[in-house]
DNA sequence: ACCTTCATTCGACAATCAACGAACATCGAA
DNA sequence: TTCGATGTTCGTTGATTGTCGAATGAAGGT
């Protein structure tokens, strides 16, 4: 279990994202984190395997769209909800807005 | 030339959108056709291939990002942005004024 | 008819991706 | 110190992707 590593604001690109929000999963994962509540990892509910959901959070913490906090031997995961609206105006609220009409990645729920 | 399909506004999915527009040299070409203005195949600069260039106007029209129009041989492109704003407001916008301001996809131009 | 122009399609290639199970590493608790 | 819980990493597999050049198909002009 190596530091996470998060990308700069200034290093987060819109390709990137749009390319990390492109997975109903990992869309999923963003609805869940929308209200700007931490989770921690066993919270996560997905219909995946649990090293495939290692992966896509990952990518979005990769990408720029979370924040992965270690306390022990649990991670716990935030939405940088602040940086990304600092990067893209109005992009994270249409984002949210669609995907909840829509209800992408309504799989990905939160226990406890 | 086999006549182009385009999807119905209800089949655009949030995801598809989102891989789409995931690529600088697809993102550029939004960007150029953001003024709703239509434009031909031959006006397009891209730095890539013109069957790559096909291919990547391809993925756009697939996913209901643009439509595309014959006319005898040449081609005419055109951004949906009506069935898109309808589908999802306020995204396009936002994705517009972001990739603007970052300068994604500027090497792909208009000539004429 | 023939040739040119224009755009798509094909075939190939290397790269990336999502997914899984298994192995590994780390920490807290017994 | 041994054990169990937790999350990452590894190795693999099948699918998709971006790219190119070459081949193909469809009009239009000569």
């Amino acid at each position: 279990m190596r530091d996470p590593q998060h990308p700069d604001p200034s290093e987060i690109t819109l390709p990137r994202v749009l390319a990390a929000l492109s997975d109903p999963i990992r869309l999923g994962l963003v609805r869940l984190l929308a209200d700007g509540q931490e989770r921690g990892w066993g919270e996560l509910r997905a219909p995946v395997a649990k090293s495939t959901l290692s992966h896509h959070l990952k990518v979005l913490r990769d990408a720029g769209v979370t924040q992965t906090r270690q306390e022990g031997t649990r991670c716990f995961v935030q939405l940088r909800r602040t940086d990304l609206d600092t990067r893209f105006p109005q992009l994270m609220a249409a984002l949210l807005s669609v995907a909840a009409a829509d209800d992408i990645g309504g799989d990905v729920t939160a226990a406890r």
